[in-house]
DNA sequence: TATTTTAACTAATACTATTAGTTTTATCAA
DNA sequence: TTGATAAAACTAATAGTATTAGTTAAAATA
């Protein structure tokens, strides 16, 4: 049914060196000339593994989404309430820290409304709608804290990434009383 | 001094065209190559005007960024307090928006370290900063206060861009709740 | 009027993704 | 064991990209 390849190289072999360039080099580094420098093989190869660069990076996506999805799930793991956020969050921002060009990747789908890139990224949406579901918000509250939730934390990677926070003062500092703030303000 | 060009290509004109080409197209389309298409020049007689496509993206990114400012100065006057938050919020994501592929650029610089692109995002800071000096938040407080309101414009600017929120719930109307439970939250 | 400067140009190079067609090799079925 | 199949590599070629070098035309200045 299906013959074993020469080299044998497995899609997630190929995803994690693709994400090994990015968080190295950036994701303007991430062609398929340098992935396969990385690999030992010749460009036109990767056509077998992905549909040219849109796909790989519409895989590589998908990748980035899942590995960050499962380090916030374990961070929200024996936590409640307002700790689970805060476990949560800095999570969110370490994974962005420790892989910036992965978190990049994970924003660079060719085409974000793409069906399996939204199913990657519902399950942190959902995980969002949980770790918040503690605070018992009414109605539509939950549905807008949920989106205030995914804004400062986005926002706030992002930024730092780009270095948009000059002053020095604590980044963590920052995030926790920036998330207690919010927290508090859309439940009292 | 300086002698009148032939064809008399601004540089302020120039950034206008890669504007369109980036509002109507995305970054992805702004190449010199389109953009040479565009003025109707080749792509070589570019480099008169500023120092490759690293150079271009720069000056786009600095362009986008006092466009930007602009909007938002003038979104705060005569407003004060939580107004002139909700202001200065409403007019931000209007701007992206209205310029997304601007916005984009926005965030596109080669170094964002530079010190041009700095300077420019610097007033974006500043004029953070007064708008939250109403709130007479003490200390590092107001420091922490602006990274928070930055965050979250941003997040929320760039997660919309992405299609990143696909309940039916209105846009606007989650911003502006998640500011004011932000600003109540920090201020209480 | 002569000089200088700006900003266009052409031509050439190196890199990129991509397609077409070929070859190697492992697996499966007879 | 052998023959067919299918995966996954390959080479060669093409089109599009940024970029550099060197040239030319025209406008402004002295």
């Amino acid at each position: 049914m299906s013959p074993r390849p020469k080299i044998g190289l497995e899609l997630t072999y190929i995803l994690e060196a693709a994400g090994e360039i990015a968080d190295q080099s950036g994701m303007q580094e991430v062609t398929l000339a340098n992935l396969a420098k990385k690999l030992n093989i010749r460009p036109p190869s990767l056509y077998n593994h992905f549909d040219g660069l849109g796909g790989l990076r519409k895989k590589l996506a998908i990748y980035g989404i899942e590995k960050l999805y499962k380090e916030l799930a374990d961070a929200a793991i024996g936590v409640s309430g307002t700790d689970a956020v805060l476990a949560l969050s800095k999570a969110y921002v370490h994974f962005a820290r420790q892989h910036p060009g992965i978190y990049e990747a994970t924003l660079m789908a060719p085409n974000p409304e793409d069906t399996e890139v939204q199913q990657a990224g519902a399950k942190i949406v959902d995980l969002t709608v949980r770790v918040l579901q503690a605070f018992e918000l009414r109605g539509d509250q939950a549905l807008h804290a949920v989106r205030g939730l995914r804004s400062i934390l986005h926002g706030f990677s992002s930024l730092e990434q780009k270095g948009g926070f000059k002053m020095a003062l604590d980044l963590d500092e920052s995030l926790f009383l920036v998330i207690r703030a919010f927290l508090k303000g859309m439940t009292a």
